[in-house]
DNA sequence: GTATGTGCAAACTTTTTGCACTTCG
DNA sequence: CGAAGTGCAAAAAGTTTGCACATAC
């Protein structure tokens, strides 16, 4: 499905948001910036050819987008960095309800991905590591 | 192994770092607040017994942590927000040196996470679905 | 015409930095 | 004692908000 500009039109027409130049130009940088654009690389982009987009409206246009689901967060939503105390390989899941990133320790899910991949290369990238993050909800949430 | 006061104390001086109540106040809080605390939540935790410890000092303690491998940061190093136009279910690779993140969409990797989950219960929680990070590097970096 | 969206600037939150003072070893 | 670490306060990022003005439908 290519991305023209009557394409995008048409996603926001189709969900009932009006279609204003700054979205347009939002959402075709979020598709042309490649590598998953932050707000800020796509403010950039956009000011290369239209010089007048207030960044708050850049924010604005982005939640209005995700609400409708046109675009996603990358990782978590409203990230701020966290720590974790163990060091050895492990695995993340992630409750949707409370906000909790628990550790996920199994080695044989590490064996199993290893021997997936072993036989699959991603060409131009070269694997180090895996973190699967296991999105879903505590029984108690 | 469990996390006493001594052991800590080992950890900071095997690193050859000096072993401050500062630094043992902040190591001890990673390990004792669950969910991967922010350094809000570390610095929260921290003051409940030791009203005196400046933010600024928990960041760079926390860096500290980090460069010595002593704790890790959790998704991205550091984590700005990022948007992403692919609505699919897909996954991710981090380029650890170039700091782009792009999409990798693998129909197979789904089902075989699938599989390996129906038979493997995390008590407790109830997924929902799998994002699986690889990180590593791309050929060009 | 009117509901919806945008620009702007101010406020807020999270994180970083510089420098004098303190402390560990 | 000296190098390394801390406190404080100011500044830098990144993001949110309120309100008057503008625009899509």
């Amino acid at each position: 499905m290519k991305t023209t500009i009557e394409n995008i039109r048409n996603q926001l027409s189709d969900k009932g948001l009006k279609v204003t130049p700054q979205r347009i130009a939002i959402l075709e940088a979020v598709y042309g910036v490649g590598g998953h654009p932050t707000a800020d690389n796509i403010i950039e982009h956009i000011r290369k050819n239209n010089p007048n987009i207030a960044s708050g409206t850049v924010y604005k246009v982005l939640d209005t987008l995700i609400e409708n689901k046109l675009i996603r967060r990358v990782t978590t939503d409203r990230d701020v960095m966290r720590y974790d105390g163990v060091m050895g390989k492990h695995h993340h899941l992630y409750c949707t309800e409370c906000d909790l990133i628990e550790d996920y320790i199994d080695e044989e899910l590490d064996t199993v991905l290893r021997e997936y991949f072993k036989n699959r290369e991603i060409k131009g990238f070269h694997i180090k590591e895996f973190v699967l993050q296991i999105k879903g909800t505590f029984d108690k949430c």
